[in-house]
DNA sequence: GCACATTTCAAGCGCTTGTTTGAATTGTCG
DNA sequence: CGACAATTCAAACAAGCGCTTGAAATGTGC
């Protein structure tokens, strides 16, 4: 109909470089209106979840004009969906930790919630766009399908075949699931009721070596579950 | 200025029986137009979330006309902080476990455990009304004070009470709430991401017998983890 | 039946929302 | 420069929002 064809319905499929923010689209530099459009969404989404962000805060926030999204984007929906394609340092980061077999178990343990809990390290950007992926756990804005439940399930399917290799079991049963949730818990928690954590324990989590100190107990925790669930099967 | 008095602000005090809807007002019954106003809210307030929610929506499936809330309760925020107020019989249940120190701690964790993943098999109102409490956590929707968002307070303080008593200690460490943070996330995982596990795991919260099995679990866990803390103590 | 308080109602208020439009601006290549 | 595409802009759109209004309906005590 009119002539001027908006980018964002060309180039979205490209992704151009690496770091936290490719995939933005076509060729974003870090000057870009929908570079900053991105960075403005998340801290408004974050802020006041989906429904209660506006997108005319969002473009004031990101110096844009309030039509920017539509011409970027497409509509409020499509760049929500658009932070959820950024790829997430962290997550990426648990995946390698089980790959190495040749390690002792504490050691991989260990490698899991440092994963896990290097997000409360990071920078307020990452930790704000974690906080939106947690979100669409509680309440999901609608517009994403179930690409969540998909997106936690290469994961989940990692732990289990790792704790498959360690109970010498060929496929997982529930209470392989059972133990592999309450693994995932007992990081997850931190980060869930975080301002709770900061409240009753502060410190816990305030420096680096504290939270090293955190990942190593994780660990421990994490032993002492595998070792409990091994001798409940043994007691069987 | 009006002659007609609205009646929520006279009676919002009185609580007039008991039961999961006690204190919705003033002698609320089950046919109220309060009553179902509050029921509709509750649903729609669990799938929407406070801002996605409209109060249209809300006294519609109340069968009430638009101008319900108003009249009733002021305006949706105050309708929003009437549902806080309403009791959520699983959180009290939680509180009663540790009382009785005569029973031997597994049966401790048993209760503990109980208490909290018995959400997970209540009736769909409690359970939106739970989702409630957890969404307030990770996205405070602004309108509720600060005494009502802290009512994890209580239970940890109740939790790490009781954990002093096992290890000794006149007062909680660092190290003793890192692990009643632990063992709350081992239950809480299971209702965060209560899609997941269904997807993963189906069967494992399905059937009451499945939950308490899965409460037999988590009290082993906690007891492995509790016994993992005490390890390390005595390694020190 | 009457006077009165309580509750419900249809209608619409002002406002913000997400989105659209067409023109103005900027960048780019010949 | 001039032609053309890519981008930005101010302005306004329709729709939905929370909330208000004044009257109609309903219940209640005499």
């Amino acid at each position: 109909m009119n002539a001027t064809v908006p980018f964002h319905d060309l180039a979205a499929s490209v992704a151009p470089a690496s770091g936290p923010f490719a995939g933005l689209g076509a060729g974003a530099t870090r000057d870009d209106t929908r570079y900053r459009l991105v960075r403005a969404a998340i801290g408004v989404f974050a802020k006041q979840g989906y429904h209660g962000a506006s997108t005319r805060e969002i473009c004031e926030r990101a110096g844009a004009n309030s039509a920017a999204i539509h011409y970027h984007f497409g509509d409020k929906a499509a760049l929500y969906q658009a932070l959820f394609q950024l790829p997430m340092q962290q997550i990426l980061e648990v995946s390698r930790w089980m790959d190495d077999a040749a390690l002792p178990r504490t050691d991989r343990l260990r490698h899991f919630y440092r994963g896990m809990l290097s997000v409360l390290g990071c920078d307020e950007v990452s930790r704000q766009l974690m906080l939106l992926h947690a979100r669409e756990q509680v309440e999901p804005s609608g517009v994403l399908g179930s690409t969540q439940t998909q997106a936690i399930r290469p994961y989940h399917d990692r732990l289990t075949l790792l704790l498959c290799r360690e109970f010498k079991l060929t496929a997982p049963d529930e209470a392989l699931h059972a133990l592999a949730f309450a693994m995932v818990g007992l990081g997850t928690i931190y980060f869930l009721v975080r301002p709770e954590v900061e409240a009753f324990a502060p410190g816990l989590l305030a420096t680096p070596e504290a939270r090293e100190v955190l990942v190593e107990r994780s660990a421990l925790f994490g032993a002492a579950l595998i070792e409990a669930e091994q001798r409940r099967r043994g007691a069987l």
